[in-house]
RNA sequence: GGGCGAUUACCAGAGUGGCCAAAUGGGGCAGACUGUAAAUCUGCUGGUAGUACCUUCGGUGGUUCGAAUCCAUCAUCGCCCA
């Protein structure tokens, strides 16, 4: 007696989102769709946790879609979501939406608005010269921003300005999404308990070949800059890998990192809460089943 | 045993008589965020009732109107001579 369209899991890294969601799926047939921005690129699998061997017969969808060193985003995330919920739906199943992209989460929830606006080869170089500054001069002549993420970076800057300059000579091909109803699960986990589990992963990941896992991405071609962009464990392994950090250096400020990076998915968490989403916590502590359990009473779903 | 140098808030580290609750960086905490989001950016960070008061700069005792800053002494650490 639902009219939930979607179940949604989310949480901090290392509070066992994914387990959670298997184990739900398992209990009522269900599809997981990622909702993390870094477990779609293919062979980056113990950097950014993919863990595939816990889903056993459960299918997942946009994990592995996009080659290494490419650069996905949230426009392309929208899509891909809109694709993978319809194909859920027309099978009749409840897709749960399962990742720790604040960003990619809530774009999807709402349904974000996003212009299909193409890079502007022409328009970039044009622009090439410009300071931060006399871009911001140029961005103020517009009425109103349609990107409204910062414009602090000449790159982000030169962004808006090709969206603003499409937008005013083109119509651009809005796809529009609505707001999905959805069910929200939040991981809670103490903070302590959070930052002890990080460490813990982080050793292990890193006996489990993550290092190896790395230097072959490297070896085959992509480019260190490439992976260092990806952050966290790309980032800092990668500098290892070059020689720019001493394994120590890099095992400190990784640990750190991903403490801060937890954190900062907190903040989002929260942030939803205030612009008006009911996220239903549930401790990371508690039996497994009983954290099905309470997800399929807030679902009135019989057991 | 002798000589010199250190000792500052969670850490590193400035400050060397008043403008010092003490620069700066890191960490931590909180927050923002619709096209890099594992990114980027902002605020706070001794205590309390928020421009005021209280307790701080290894310990103790002095000098001074006034000390993190000067003096004495004790403690710990480092380097040098034995």
């Amino acid at each position: 007696m639902n009219s939930y369209e979607l179940i949604t899991i989310l949480g901090p890294t290392a509070s066992g989102k994914t387990s959670l969601a298997v184990a739900l799926a398992k209990a009522i047939d269900l599809e997981i769709i990622s909702g993390d921005s870094r477990q779609v690129y293919r062979r980056m699998d113990i950097g950014t946790g993919k863990d595939l061997s816990e889903y056993g017969s459960v299918p997942y969808h946009l994990i592995d879609i996009c080659d290494a060193g490419e650069k996905y985003n949230v426009f392309e995330f929208q899509h891909d979501f809109a694709k993978a919920f319809a194909e859920i739906k027309a099978k009749g199943k409840l897709p749960i939406l399962c990742g720790g992209t604040g960003m990619y989460i809530e774009s999807v929830l709402k349904g974000y608005k996003l212009l299909a606006v193409p890079e502007n080869r022409e328009l970039r170089e044009q622009l090439s010269g410009f300071t931060l500054d006399e871009l911001t001069v140029k961005l103020s002549t517009y009425k109103e921003l349609h990107n409204k993420t910062d414009v602090d970076s000449v790159k982000r800057a030169i962004r808006a300005i090709e969206i603003e300059e499409y937008y005013r000579t083109k119509t651009p091909d809005v796809t529009e999404f609505s707001p999905i109803n959805s069910l929200i699960i939040g991981v809670d986990i103490d903070r302590d308990l959070r930052r002890e589990k990080i460490t813990k992963r982080l050793k292990s990941r890193l006996e489990e070949g993550m290092i190896e896992e790395v230097r072959s991405i490297i070896e085959s071609g992509v480019s260190p800059d490439d992976l260092i962009y990806y952050g966290l464990e790309y980032k800092y392994l990668t500098l290892y890998i070059i020689g720019q950090l001493t394994f120590d250096e890099m095992f400190a400020q990784l640990e750190m990192a991903i403490h801060q990076f937890a954190k900062r998915q907190m903040t989002w968490f929260r942030g939803m809460e205030r612009r008006g989403f009911t996220i239903h916590w549930v401790d990371a502590m508690l039996p497994m089943e009983e954290k099905v359990n309470s997800i399929c009473q807030l679902m009135n779903v019989p057991i």
